[in-house]
Parts: C-alpha cells; sequence; structure tokens
DNA sequence: GTCTATATCGGGATAGAC
DNA sequence: GTCTATCCCGATATAGAC
C-alpha cells in the first residue's frame, strides 16, 4: 500500500495544513485526519517541515497558473478580461482557504518563495505585457501595468480571503448573503474594472 | 511599578501577536521582549488567551475606526473619497502586519469578532448609508452599495498584505521598489475607483 | 510498511521564596 | 511585584517489535 498510503498523508496534510496553517497544525491532527499512526508520517516525509513543503508546493500551484492561461487568447480583450474575473473569482470561491494560506505562510518564511517560483518556471509577467500592449495600441487608458493587474487581483482575491470579517460586519453572519454577494462579483468586478479603464 | 509593567507586557505581546500570530508565539517569546520572566505575564493576565484577547481588541481598533471619520465630512463626495483613500492607505503601510494579522486570527477563531464589534459601538454600516445617498443623488452610478465599498477596501488592503507575495512576483524581491509603487497607490487607486463609478 | 513505546524537548501554567 | 523551580502536558521525532 506503499503508493496509496503516501497519497492518503499528503490529502490529510493539504486540508489539515490549509485550514489551521503551519504552526495551527500538529502531527497528531494529520494522523487523525488519515486515520493512521503518527509515526507513519514521519516514515514518508521525514519531517513535519519536509511535509509543508510538499503541501505548500502543491497549493500554491493552484494559485498562480490559471492566472495565465485565459489572459493569452485571442479574443477582444475586454472580453478575456471578463472571462478572467469570471472564472479566477469562482476558482478562489471553491478554495477560499487558499488566499489566506498563501499569504500567511508567504509572510512566516519569505524564502521558501523564490525558491518555488523559480523552479516551476511560472512567470507571471507574461500578464504586464500583455496589459501593456492594450495601452500601447489605444484600447485602455495608459497606466503602470502592475497597478492595474494587481487591482484586479485585489479585487477578486480580498473579498474571499476576507469572508470572516466582511460577513459579519456586513451580511449579519449569514453564509447565505455572502455566498450570493460573491456570485454577483463574478460579473461586477469587470465591470466595475472596464469602467475604470475604458477611454473616454 | 505595577502599571508600568503591565504596559511593557501589553507592548511586547502586541509586537509579538502581530508578528507571529497566536499560534506562533510563545508565552517565553513575549518575555524575552518584555525583558522579564513569564511567570510574571500569567501575574497579570491570567493565561496566553487573555493576553491575546487584550492585544486583538487594541490593534482591531486601529483598523476600522478610521474608515468612518473622513467619509462623514462635507465636502464633494470625489474629494472625500481621494482623502479616505490616501489616509487609508498610508495607515495600513504604516501598520503593514496588522491586516493579515487581522484576517488570519479572525478566521482561526471567528467567535471573538462579533462580540469585540458590538462591545465597541463601531458600526461600519453607516459609509454605506453615505454611498447610497450620493447614488440617489445621481452623483455617482448605481451598484451595491457593499460591492462599492469593499471594492474600495480591498483596493487599499490587498497590495500590502500580499506584499511578500507581490514582492517576489513583480517587484524583483525590492523593498525600495515595491514601498514607491504603494506610495503611487495612495492618488493611482482613488483615481481608478472615480473613473469606475463616475457618471458617463 | 505499520504499529507501540519511548526519548527529548518546549509549551502553558502554578507554587512558593524573597 | 518579581523571581526560581517545578508540574504537567503535548509537541516532534526515533527505536524497535511485528
Amino acid at each position: 500500500m506503499s503508493e496509496n498510503t503516501e497519497q492518503i498523508i499528503l490529502k490529510a496534510a493539504h486540508d489539515t495544513f490549509l485550514e489551521h496553517g503551519f504552526d495551527g497544525t500538529s502531527m497528531q491532527m494529520i494522523a487523525d485526519a488519515a486515520g493512521m499512526n503518527k509515526a507513519l508520517l514521519h516514515y514518508y516525509f521525514r519531517s513535519k517541515d519536509k511535509l509543508f513543503q510538499a503541501v505548500f508546493i502543491s497549493i500554491f500551484g493552484k494559485f498562480i497558473p490559471p492566472l495565465i492561461g485565459i489572459m493569452s487568447s485571442e479574443r477582444p480583450f475586454f472580453e478575456r478580461l471578463e472571462l478572467f474575473v469570471f472564472h479566477y473569482i469562482d476558482n478562489i470561491n471553491k478554495n477560499p482557504l487558499v488566499p489566506l494560506f498563501i499569504l500567511h505562510e508567504l509572510k512566516r518564511n519569505p524564502d521558501q518563495f523564490l525558491n518555488i517560483i523559480k523552479s516551476s518556471g511560472i512567470d507571471p509577467k507574461v500578464i504586464l505585457a500583455l496589459l501593456k500592449k492594450e495601452m500601447d495600441e489605444g484600447n485602455i487608458i495608459e497606466m503602470d501595468p502592475r497597478q492595474l493587474f494587481i487591482n484586479i487581483l485585489s479585487l477578486c482575491i480580498f473579498p474571499i480571503a476576507a469572508k470572516p470579517m466582511m460577513k459579519g460586519l456586513f451580511f449579519n453572519d449569514s453564509d447565505e448573503e455572502y455566498a450570493s454577494f460573491i456570485e454577483s462579483r463574478k460579473k461586477e468586478v469587470s465591470r466595475f474594472i472596464i469602467n475604470a479603464i475604458r477611454k473616454p
């Protein structure tokens, strides 16, 4: 069962780390979630750190690459933008714990970041070039492409990462109200952005 | 020295919790930062939880109330918006650890939230009413005021909370480049928002 | 490969000397 | 009010039986 057990451990560690973070997770919690003894965790992954490293890489991979595909298609820019926002919000909304997990663990240990980026061959700067191109062609107003792209990311990610807070502040602590709010954003956000960057 | 010691402990706990979070902080770390023995911490605040509670409330207070004042002044709306964005980004930028801390701890223990809100008498919903008023008067386009306000917050907060990630992705890991990027946002963000909500 | 038992350490918390 | 010494527990990690 060697091959299988490793996957079970990874799944259990994935879920537990994602929910409670590195510091909030014990090997015992993971062992319980995996339905086995914690000694086995050390047998497959020598230390908590190594196990976390494996999990972090897999979660991080779900966060960045989906960004790039849609933006590189051949459709009109505003259409690409709408698709991008729609799918990215949808994606994050289905994995709502991911953003806060990434941000928190990245702050806890910034070093592990650059290594992962470089070894994965991911380069989000291609998106900046795409945005720049639209500006040069006169399709949208001129601005620092990084400002624009980070605006887009902010509008997609933050409201989901901040759910525990926003739900209490503005939505009577109701999960349903918040879910429908996020659902609306899939169209609302691209409308907002397009208004902001459309040429007069 | 009773009065003084309590303040020293609070300061040390504030800094340590803010930097490492509840799970990442030990009483020993706080005692070291305060230059005293950890038994004293328990003498003043019976438990780690109680000490954290005190710190959390004080940090949380710095995050929400500044929101309300500026928005309620008598100036023209776009001017208020510019001031709001400028000061709020500036405020967060001077306390860059606060947003991620709040979001992470709120997710870890959502219960402590509603109690604090209610006991503090803070009601951010007044801002929603102000935004609604501008829409009714025809000064800006119609939309759900919560969408608009959360857009504003996203654009102000997220780029600072996500610094460890963005710095690595787009700014060659340079603190200086990132600082000047955030500095630009103080004007850039309100420009972006006003474009998005200005009537055609 | 999987378990039990154990070693070792650091955590929060308290007792008691001063 | 502040310290040292200590208790007790849970953490990571390993040894060794099966």
